[in-house]
DNA sequence: ATGGTAGGTCTCCTA
C-alpha cells in the first residue's frame, strides 16, 4: 500500500484552516504534519479535519508558539513526544502506522537573527536542539522510520537563492549545516527529497517580506523528509508543492510530499 | 546596510 505523506508549517492552524481543508482535498496526503499550530490541544480544530476523513488527530499544542500535528486518514497510534532541551515546547511528536512505520514531525527551533551563540541564546538553542537529536538518535538507533518537518536549515548550496549572500544568514551557516549532518548521520537518514530531486534549486519557503516571492524567487528548502535506509527502497514521488504558496492568505512554507510503499 | 510582512497576544515577541 503506497502512503503519501505531507509535511508543512502551516504558521496558524486556526487562521489557515481553509487552506489545510484545501489543501486534504485537492492533493490528499495519506498523513499531514503540520508545525507551527500556534494553537492549544484544546482549541485544535479536530472536527473539520476528521469531517473529511482524518479520524486520526494526534496534537501537541502550547500558547502562541511553536505546536506540531499529525492528520492521518489511515490508522496511527501516538508514538509520544520528546521534550527537547527541557523547554516544555510543542516542537516534536511521531505517530505510528498499523504496518508498524514510525513518523516523526520536527519543528527545529528558527534561531533568532545573529548566527552566535555568545550573542545569541535562539541560536544556541537551535544548535544544542540538534545535538540533542542526535545524542537520542544514537541511543535509540531509528528504525522503519521517516522524519518530516521544518528542520529551519537548508543544508545544500541549491537549497538556497543565493549561497555567498546567505552564508551569514541564520539558516544556511556553516555551523548550522555541520549539526544538520550530524544530525543525519546519527540515525543513518536519508535526505529523501534529494534523493529524489537530486539537482538544481528546491525551496519550500520564501520570505513574506519579499514583495514578489515568485518572481524574486528568494527561497529556501528549510522543510525535509528523510527516511532509514530500511524504508528508502520504498520511498519515491518526492514533490514540492510550490503553487501552495501563492493561495488566498498563505503561509510562508509550501508543503512537501513524498511516497512511501508500507 | 537596511527594512521589509505576518501571527499571537496583550505590548512586543517570534518567525
Amino acid at each position: 500500500m503506497a502512503l503519501t505523506v505531507c509535511t508543512w508549517n502551516i504558521n496558524s492552524v486556526r487562521l489557515r484552516e481553509p487552506i489545510v481543508l484545501k489543501l486534504l482535498q485537492e492533493e490528499a496526503p495519506d498523513i499531514l504534519c503540520l508545525q507551527e499550530t500556534k494553537c492549544p490541544v484544546d482549541k485544535f480544530p479536530y472536527d473539520a479535519f476528521r469531517a473529511l476523513g482524518y479520524q486520526h488527530v494526534i496534537v501537541r499544542g502550547q500558547k502562541g508558539y511553536n505546536g506540531v500535528s499529525i492528520l492521518s486518514r489511515v490508522p496511527v497510534e501516538d508514538a509520544g513526544s520528546h521534550d527537547f532541551c527541557e523547554k516544555g515546547d510543542a516542537r516534536h511528536v511521531a505517530v505510528r502506522t498499523g504496518s508498524g512505520l514510525t513518523i516523526h514531525n520536527f519543528y527545529v527551533p528558527a534561531g533568532g537573527d545573529i548566527p552566535d551563540v555568545a550573542l545569541n541564546e535562539k541560536f544556541a538553542h537551535k544548535l544544542n536542539f540538534l545535538r540533542e537529536m542526535q545524542e537520542w538518535f544514537r541511543a535509540e538507533p531509528p528504525r522503519n522510520a521517516v522524519l518530516v518537518g521544518d528542520l529551519n536549515i537548508a543544508p545544500r548550496e541549491d537549497d538556497v537563492w543565493n549561497h555567498r549572500q546567505l552564508l551569514k544568514v541564520v539558516s544556511h551557516t556553516p555551523v548550522e549545516v555541520e549539526q544538520l549532518t550530524l544530525t543525519q548521520g546519527a540515525g543513518a537518514w536519508v535526505d529523501i527529497t534529494r534523493r529524489d530531486i537530486p539537482e538544481g534549486p528546491l525551496f519550500s519557503w520564501w520570505s513574506y517580506r519579499s514583495p514578489d516571492w515568485n518572481a524574486a524567487d528568494k527561497g529556501r528548502r528549510l522543510d525535509h523528509i528523510w527516511a532509514t535506509p530500511d524504508v528508502v527502497d520504498r520511498s519515491g514521488g518526492s514533490r514540492i508543492a510550490r503553487h501552495v504558496r501563492g493561495w488566498e492568505k498563505p503561509s510562508d512554507h509550501a508543503p512537501v510530499f513524498a511516497e512511501f510503499d508500507v
